[in-house]
DNA sequence: ATTATCTATAGATCTATAGATAATGC
DNA sequence: ATTATCTATAGATCTATAGATAATGC
């Protein structure tokens, strides 16, 4: 369970860097970008092995399973954006600042993460009982969204209610995923601020300005 | 290549209705059920067989690989999507009406389909050289509103270009797959009008009236 | 003695092909 | 004779386990 260091068990195989700092980080690092690109089905645990320099039965000695492997990166890509609402909720800045923030901040993290990592989102394993935590916590995201829509107290024209509102700002954000798979080398920056723009539009509210733009940023780099 | 209309050829294993009116149809409704809802990778041909009542090999007499099974699913539901874009090209309707007609119809296509049709689109496999085709259809109807974007004029605040809007009014679309994967009862005709609402806000167009929706809808219908 | 890897492999698939078979059509 | 299916199987995987091995640590 150590970290080896220096080199402690048999040295690999494949001559590279005879036992990795961390074989855990390399193994993670492979799966996320094999199971973003091909999808989990499709990606060998030998091709995961292969290019995280291990030999595939290795890995089972840092993962019980291959769809605990998956459970990984699921929880890793969650938590960011959970922690970024938690952040956001002792303060008294209005809803709609807020919900800029969250919405500026999950486009960023999903758009710029090394690979497309909101592409696991769309993997259809997600729906594995084993990985029921992690779609726990996607929900507990969501609700913050429903939350802020609600809150945030746009007139409800033409009988749209909260839910459906809400289910189309999440929508919104998450389709980062689907639009950097069809152009991997989108503006991230332009489509955070204008992704941003349209959530709150979407969720009913009056365009943004500046003036709300930079409240919501400051309120970011405070925690 | 007839269509077994009577009887003809080996009747069916399992016991059911000897020789189907239509297998193709059977192998393809299963295929895109467990397609949807599994994903295409972890999907055997087997399981597909098995749900249209006919033995794995005998697939093999109506498609020449699984991958084309997926390539007829794709050209099937991109093709109403692309109809709806074409029959609105020869209007005299203002862009802004022409954009929520499409958008509405969209949601709604891919909302109310038997199974989560769009969910399709979220296969990693769809990058496959084989699958090509669809793939240029999917960009023929993204480039359809892209000019919409462009050509409704919005104005261009902020330093926001029609590339990044039209990407996340794509992306605002298709998030249909995710939202309905997510609640599979949703009410799919709310979130149409409510979703082709925020298309015209997301490109920064003013919020639609009633007035607009009528318009739109009549364009539909007319076709 | 502990750690982190390796080699080898069991057992369970999965796709696609070969060739037989049981209907109808002529 | 043609059609649409079937049975059987080849050949290629794929995940996970068993048990050996080559380092360091004590």
């Amino acid at each position: 369970m150590g970290k080896n260091v220096t080199g402690v068990g048999r040295p690999r195989a494949s001559g590279a860097a005879a036992s990795s700092q961390n074989a855990r980080e390399a193994v993670l690092e492979a799966a996320g970008e094999l199971f973003t690109g091909a999808g989990y089905a499709a990606t060998t645990t030998r091709a995961i092995a292969e290019r995280a320099g291990l030999r595939q039965a290795s890995l089972y000695y840092h993962f019980p399973s291959k769809e605990d492997i998956l459970a990984a990166l699921l929880a890793a890509t969650v938590r960011p954006s959970l922690e970024v609402a938690g952040g956001l909720s002792g303060g008294d800045a209005p809803a709609a600042v807020r919900l800029w923030a969250l919405a500026y901040a999950d486009i960023r993290l999903l758009g710029g993460a090394r690979y497309n990592l909101g592409a696991l989102y769309l993997l259809p394993e997600i729906a594995s009982p084993n990985l029921a935590p992690f779609r726990a916590e996607r929900e507990q995201l969501k609700a913050v969204y429903r939350d802020l829509v609600a809150e945030s107290g746009a007139p409800s024209g033409s009988g749209s209610d909260v839910a459906v509102r809400s289910n189309l700002v999440f929508g919104l954000v998450e389709s980062i995923a689907i639009v950097r798979r069809d152009d991997p080398v989108l503006d991230v920056e332009a489509h955070a601020v204008e992704g941003a723009d349209g959530v709150l539009r979407v969720a009913g509210l009056p365009a943004p300005d500046a003036t709300l733009r930079a409240a919501a940023r400051a309120l970011l780099t405070r925690s």
